[in-house]
DNA sequence: TTTATTTACGTAATTAATTACGTAATTATT
DNA sequence: AATAATTACGTAATTAATTACGTAAATAAA
């Protein structure tokens, strides 16, 4: 059992579990000794109706935090052995009545007995204690429940998987970067418009469309995939366009197009870059906010060789 | 689950088990997040090989604070899932030694991914805590494994049960009472001894050899049964011999013998007697220690019509 | 009113663990 | 060396819970 003592709070759930089990085993112990022939599942169904808490098997079911079918087969259970006794609802005919017999009654003396004990000996515990185990248990359901796990547990991994992916430049003889440019390019284009004859020639032929005219291409790789392009195109001395931002669908959300760009702004400033230049749709939201988040600023009237194009914006490169 | 909230400490063991429960099924979602085919359930076994903690089966079992069957099966579906491979032991034939596969290793590298990620998340939820959860379990494991709460509750139980004997005089009309006084007697004096003409006398007929000649006989009632006896009988005008004291075997461990002793000498007090005298034999251990603490000291010269005597004592009333 | 949805609860199947028990290998005892 | 006790581990049965799913009753919506 060094297992837990090593691990920590990383197997706190297995560590809690296993604690409550030896726990309720002791339980089992005390029954006998008050002389109770109550199994320690019982337990907590049968305060239910003897504090009549709950009479109805989902009300108990509820109460209890256990299935309605786990609380049916041992009201079965007790109905056999002579605790309870069940009649249906007299109102709702669907609901199962569930209450005390003479013999429940009589377990229910020397259970209050036995509860009684069971206080002040749970209070000699306590008091041998320096921490509240209950108390510290309750603080941890609550902020748990509040932000649960995996919840938590997903920002970093995110952080993590962001790690992993890799800005390459376009490579014209790797087969694996022409597929990729190709296939997310067209992927997107094709979903929101209609790939147009410009799209074709600089997705067929990226070298020459960027490379050659002393553009530039990047391209994100995440094990050994490349799921994310991104390209920049001469305009004048001093301005490229960027263009092809696109992300693979099935590695959306990993922050790739923040990573393409923010490479891209960097690579700008390298070459000396006074202004970055951009047309996209204002149909493609995650796209606008993206270039925001960049830094980039909608320009007012301009005109494009693209149909699709009614949105255009640009970044100063201080 | 209210219940647990209600109950509070009472039921402890069933509320850690629940949460614990939860936490773990949380655990199931985190391993898929991280792309791992891991079962829950395979969490502790994985980690025990991965680590190199424990390598044959039941070295894991012993290290998880599982089953060795457990283990066993859980390894078996691992090695199905081609995360194990296992071979007997070289030196211990009966051993079966467990090793991570190609397919393991790679399963262990994300795992420690995880169990970063896991463990900075679960310090964030240590901080939004007042109270270190961990440590309240630990400490709380600490305190029941010092002393287990079925040996803590007994103590009050017998306490409980103490209260609910009472001591009542002899009546002769009653045939429980009669039938009480000779069975329990009877017992003893055959179980250690040979029954003598001067028992039979006083045990068939209690009422003639105590209390009409002035003394008392008081019996101790449980559950409605009578489960243990004693007399006194005069015999000077100040001084009565205390005898019969008699505990019946299914009630021994309550106190009865103290609680009957104790009232006895109530009775002598209000008697206004000045000396109790008793005769009784070395070899019975716990009716001594009982005199003792009674305040009985033993008396040096004496001569007794019984022949199973050879120790008297005497109690002198303030 | 008719129809759709929700609720209460039960049966059957499944899952995750255990205990009971048997066998073979090893270690201790005579 | 022979015998007894212990250990390692597996199979089968059992237990305690669940999920999946179906039915009837009650409630809401059209």
């Amino acid at each position: 059992m060094d297992f837990y003592r090593t691990l920590g709070y990383v197997a706190l759930g297995s560590y809690m579990r296993r604690l409550g089990e030896v726990s309720l085993q002791a339980s089992a112990q005390v029954y006998q000794m008050y002389g109770m022939e109550m199994e320690v599942k019982w337990f907590p169904v049968f305060l239910s109706v003897a504090q009549n808490e709950a009479e109805t098997v989902s009300k108990i079911a509820e109460y209890i935090g256990q299935s309605h079918v786990g609380v049916s087969l041992m009201v079965k259970e007790m109905t056999k052995a002579g605790l309870f006794e069940t009649q249906k609802g007299p109102t709702d005919k669907r609901e199962t009545l569930v209450k005390l017999t003479e013999k429940g009654q009589e377990m229910n003396l020397r259970m209050n007995e036995l509860l009684e004990d069971l206080q002040d000996t749970m209070n000699e515990v306590r008091n041998e204690c320096e921490t509240d185990v209950l108390r510290s248990l309750m603080e941890y359901e609550q902020v748990i429940l509040k932000k649960p796990l995996p919840e938590r547990i997903k920002a970093r991994l995110k952080q993590r998987e962001r790690n992993k992916v890799t800005i390459v430049p376009f490579d014209p003889t790797n087969e694996r970067h022409r597929e990729g440019f190709k296939r997310i390019n067209y992927e997107w284009i094709e979903r929101y418009f209609k790939v147009e004859p410009l799209d074709m020639e600089s997705l067929e032929h990226p070298e020459k469309f960027y490379i050659q005219k002393g553009g530039i291409v990047l391209l994100a790789e995440y094990q050994g995939q490349i799921v994310g392009t991104s390209a920049l195109k001469p305009m004048t001395d001093d301005c490229m366009e960027l263009s092809k931002m696109g992300v693979d669908n099935n590695a959306k959300g990993l922050g790739i197009g923040e990573l393409l760009g923010q490479s891209i702004i960097d690579e700008a400033h390298r070459m000396g870059l006074k202004r970055l230049y951009l047309e996209t749709n204002s149909r493609l939201l995650p796209a606008l906010n993206l270039y925001q988040k960049l830094g980039f600023k909608t320009v007012k009237d301009f005109s494009s060789p693209y149909s699709r194009a009614d949105v255009a914006m640009e970044l100063w490169l201080g």
